[in-house]
DNA sequence: CCCATTGTACGAGAGCTGTCGTAATTCTAC
DNA sequence: GTAGAATTACGACAGCTCTCGTACAATGGG
């Protein structure tokens, strides 16, 4: 069988997918950073091109706590398995709300980092 | 003394308000029937003029976790405890979050309850 | 002062969450 | 078939979350 449909993935339909669950899959920072990675570097990325400071396990974890509240979804390709925003259903079910996180976490990061820069030089002096 | 600043309560900076807490904050079902409440039918509001599902601790719980997480700002007149959301601070850190959230959180209601309503006089639980 | 109203604090318990390590699974390449 | 790479599954653990009940504090009116 060269199919990779002997691997089949729980998602839950769009019908299924709740906000609270959308919400609380974004409120962590390691998810929302897969999201916001998603979002900007590639539509379909293997979990192995992200670096994220936590095991496999782990990331095996958050993958999955993404897929079930509906925000990816993940095929398998080889021994790879891909992830990718499912921007239409979300666009759809909550019109705006994946962009306005996105658009959140991208102003907070910049923020983040301008404090970082403005505190760092007087007092502990060391820079990226 | 008549003063109400003998009880002052801890809220956040603007500066400290993380995307990543309020999300956490939105995502209990409790806390945004709370928010939604406070968008659609007053600025402010007393405590006791929600009619939650749960005991006093645990709206008490509630309420700080969103004042915590910088969704929401209390303060006392009398016996009674305002809230309302901050509404401006978030704006101006996240624009067009706090709205689309809401506006997914109506949208979802609609369809639940429009769910509910072709579900139950046809069939009674069974569903394809 | 006493009392009703309103909300807090504290302690507790059940359950979920994030994390890890190790063992197992699936696919590709040889 | 064998080896290797990518990922999952399982069990475990500490910590947080949601919930409650009871006891306590602050305000306003008699």
């Amino acid at each position: 069988m060269t199919s990779n449909a002997g691997r089949a993935l729980a998602h839950p339909s769009r019908e299924e997918i709740r906000v609270e669950g959308v919400l609380h899959a974004l409120s962590d920072p390691i998810r929302l950073r897969i999201v916001r990675q998603l979002a900007h570097d590639a539509d379909e990325l293997a979990c192995s091109r992200f670096d994220l400071p936590v095991s496999k396990s782990t990331s095996t974890h958050h993958f999955r706590v993404l897929r079930e509240s509906g925000v990816i979804q993940q095929f398998y390709r080889g021994t790879a398995k891909l992830s990718g925003l499912r921007t239409d259903d979300l666009d759809t079910l909550f019109p705006g709300l994946l962009d306005s996180v996105l658009g959140a976490a991208d102003l907070q990061a910049k923020r983040l980092a301008a404090d970082a820069r403005t505190d760092a030089p007087e007092t502990a002096g060391l820079q990226g």
